[in-house]
RNA sequence: GCUCCGUUCGUCUAUCGGUUAGGACGCCAGGUUUUCAACCUGGAAAGAGGGGUUCGAUUCCCCUACGGAGUGCCA
């Protein structure tokens, strides 16, 4: 691409089925790339195969993208509503001489493959079609197919596997229009690249053999090819092709399994790219930081502790008000009550104790529970073991001391520790019971931080519970 | 079968001919600690194999092995 020129990439999926874990990344790249150099991104629905086709899918992609946070430029473009203009291609190319009418049928060429592979022969279909005279032509359904060069060699350049060769013999002539008239892929997108302005292609290496047939295109039509940059895919933990059965394979899942937008970005954007050490970064750190020759040539593992890690510290370092709007986004994606008032607010005045200690929006609900639920906490089998006669004859004697304390931090310390001084116990002794009657759990923040939170009255209320003892 | 791509600790990766091959996640040991999480210290852990080129190869070239992708009137 020339100097000055904007960047202008895309992500192209088809909508038939659910959107990929391995889409979010070619995407989260295009986007990065165009973004963090004041480029345009753009998102086309490659939806010409209308058996499979769904606008269900299509709806999947959109809520992936905007879950990711990936916004792009524009209307997300049809490419079926532009057959017309690739059948006009197509036709442009036949009178160029560039391409021709074929009439095999697929019988034909299917039983020619065959034979080629009983054989142990080269299965390259070479039309009978290519230079026959017009005057031939049977009436009858034809495709159009490209006339390839047989001679010399086609070379791609791509920013990420190098300088990469195909002798001529070993490509065919690619069918560009169907019989019916519809477009086929490799059309469609070169087509569409090129009317939408795309002139950096960032997609997966399995386009790679395709980008060679499809630069015959832009070659006979003299335009202008763009950037290739094909990318590994992603691999699941044990090295084979992401599938369902390594579990998660789609965004959405993601999503429900709780992990953080931010941390997704990161941990993704990590995934086959690299910037030196660094690995735990902000969007704007990836966008100014995130460039072609960075990315890795070679496939790479998923690795959901890796993951949890960097969404840990993401939902660590985030702002508590965005925690609580991406927070209630989880809590409708996996169809969960919507936040009270009641519990959004302690949500709130909870989140900076809770953050610190939470990887997904799942613990971190999880640890709101004494924010989250109300009098009296049911304690669970484990709180319920340390809430026993003992226990709870100590959290009774504490409760004046509490009412007595200043309901700061350093208050409360204080008045725990001197207690605890007095009785001669570990702080474990008193903050373990303390805990189960806050929380009726056992792993929850800080008994302070708790005490803090729910303030005074509430605090009296629920040792009164778990006592049985009036406090007051 | 043919074409193309790939191969550094378990995993993600740094290195762009000269390093005790670095970092991160995970793991192990110890420490801190009111639980969980976190944190601190230390530790084990890698250049697929074979040939070249070079004074010197993880780095450049070739071969082999293994892995992947493509080989559709799918995208």
């Amino acid at each position: 691409m020339q100097d000055g020129t904007p960047v202008v990439t895309r992500i192209a999926p088809s909508p038939t089925g659910f959107m990929h874990i391995g889409t979010a990344r070619t995407a989260l790249f295009n986007w990065l790339y165009a973004r963090g150099r004041g480029g345009k991104f753009l998102l086309r629905i490659e939806d010409t195969d209308r058996a499979r086709s769904t606008p269900e899918a299509t709806e999947a992609i959109l809520r992936g993208m905007k879950w990711l946070g990936l916004d792009w430029d524009g209307e997300a473009v049809s490419q079926f509503a532009r057959v017309e203009r690739h059948a006009e291609v197509a036709h442009d190319l036949l009178t160029r001489g560039a391409a021709y009418k074929c009439f095999s049928t697929q019988e034909e060429i299917a039983a020619f493959r065959d034979a080629a592979r009983a054989e142990g022969t080269s299965t390259l279909f070479r039309s009978p079609w290519r230079d026959a005279d017009p005057a031939t032509y049977p009436d009858a359904p034809y495709v159009i197919r490209i006339k390839a060069p047989r001679e010399g060699e086609t070379v791609i350049e791509d920013a990420v596997q190098g300088r990469v060769t195909w002798k001529n013999s070993d490509l065919d002539d690619m069918i560009l229009l169907r019989s019916d008239g519809t477009p086929t892929y490799m059309l469609a997108v070169v087509v569409d690249d090129v009317d939408m302005g795309v002139n950096c292609v960032i997609r997966g290496d399995d386009h790679l053999a395709n980008a060679a047939r499809q630069s015959l295109i832009y070659t006979a039509m003299g335009w202008p090819l763009p950037t290739y940059a094909h990318i590994p895919l992603i691999l699941g933990p044990d090295g084979k092709k992401l599938s369902k059965r390594h579990g998660a394979t789609g965004v959405e899942e993601y999503q429900k399994m709780g992990y953080p937008a931010a941390g997704m970005r990161n941990y993704l954007t990590r995934l086959g790219w690299s910037h030196g050490d660094d690995e735990f970064f902000t969007d704007a750190q990836a966008l100014d930081w995130f460039d072609l020759d960075g990315i890795n040539k070679a496939a790479a593992r998923f690795d959901f502790k890796k993951l949890e890690n960097l969404c840990g510290q993401h939902v660590a370092a985030a702002e508590d008000s965005d925690l609580l709007a991406e927070l209630e986004l989880y809590l409708e994606a996996i169809s969960a009550d919507p936040l009270t008032d009641a519990q959004r607010d302690g949500m709130s005045r909870a989140m900076c104790c809770l953050k610190e200690r939470a990887k997904t929006f799942g613990e971190l609900v999880d640890k709101a529970h004494f924010v989250l639920g109300q009098r009296p906490f049911e304690p669970d089998e484990k709180a319920a073991k340390s809430l026993d006669a003992v226990s709870r004859g100590i959290l009774s004697e504490l409760t004046p001391h509490l009412r007595n304390a200043s309901w700061s931090r350093n208050g409360l310390e204080e008045a725990i520790a001197a207690f605890a001084e007095s009785r001669e116990l570990k702080l474990g002794k008193i903050a373990q019971p303390l805990r189960a009657a806050l929380a009726g759990r056992t792993a929850t923040p800080s008994v302070f931080d708790m005490m803090l939170v729910i303030g005074r009255d509430e605090t009296l209320g629920r040792i009164e519970d778990a006592t049985g003892q009036p406090t007051g």
